[in-house]
DNA sequence: TGCTAACGTCAGTCCGTGTTGATATCAGTG
DNA sequence: CACTGATATCAACACGGACTGACGTTAGCA
C-alpha cells in the first residue's frame, strides 16, 4: 500500500501489467534516469510486487498479481465493512 | 491512491470503516495532534474519500466505500490484465 | 582480451509534505 | 454574555524519501 503511493512507482507497475519490460525499456518510458529507476525497483521487488527474471545481461521485470490482488482484496474489505456500519449507522457517542 | 499511502491516513481510513467517529475521537485513537488530524483529514475528505457530518459543535467523518471499491476495482483490473501478459508470455524485446 | 552497454550500489543533495504551535471561529453551557 | 471545548486555518519547521552523479560489476561482442 505504502509502497504504491508514489507517482512514478504506480506508474511503473501500470507499464509492467501490459508488458514484461526490462530497466531500459522503463528508461526510455518514464524518461526517469536509470539510477532512479533502480531505487524503485528495489522498492518494489522488496515488497514483493515485482519479480525478476535475468537474461544474460538485461534483467526483465514482471508485475506479480497476487501482490495487487491483495491489497485490492484488503481495500473491498474495508469498503464492505464501511458500507455496513454506514447501513446501521454505527457511530460512537461524543 | 496517493492520498492512501500515507500510514496514518491508512490508519483513520481503518478505524472509521468500523465507525463514524469525530476528531476527538481519533485524537484518542491515534495519539496525534488534532492539528495533525484536521490536516489529514482535510485531505481525504478532498480527495472524496471521507465525508463530513456536522452535529452541533462536532464534525462526524464518515467513509465513502465508492472511493475505496474503486481503486480497488482498478488494482482488481492491473493485477488481472497483468496476469493475462504473464500467461501469454507477452515481454518487449530488447 | 579490450570495449561497451546494462544494471546495481553508494553517498550526497534537495524538495515535498507530514508535523507542529499559534490563532481564529463557532457552538453549546453556565 | 462570558467561557470553554471542538475544529479549521495559517505560517513555519523538520525530516524522510525521491532524485542525482560517480563508480563498480557483469555479460556480450568485436
Amino acid at each position: 500500500m505504502r509502497v504504491l503511493g508514489d507517482p512514478l512507482r504506480m506508474r511503473i507497475v501500470s507499464l509492467l501489467a501490459r508488458e514484461t519490460l526490462c530497466t531500459t525499456h522503463l528508461v526510455a518510458e518514464t524518461g526517469a534516469r536509470q539510477t532512479n529507476l533502480s531505487n524503485h525497483l528495489k522498492v518494489l521487488r522488496e515488497a514483493g510486487v515485482v519479480e525478476t527474471e535475468p537474461c544474460g545481461r538485461f534483467t526483465y521485470y514482471r508485475l506479480r498479481p497476487e501482490a495487487l490482488d491483495a491489497v485490492s482484496a484488503s481495500l473491498a474489505e474495508l469498503a464492505a465493512t464501511a458500507r455496513a456500519t454506514g447501513a446501521a449507522d454505527n457511530r460512537r457517542a461524543c
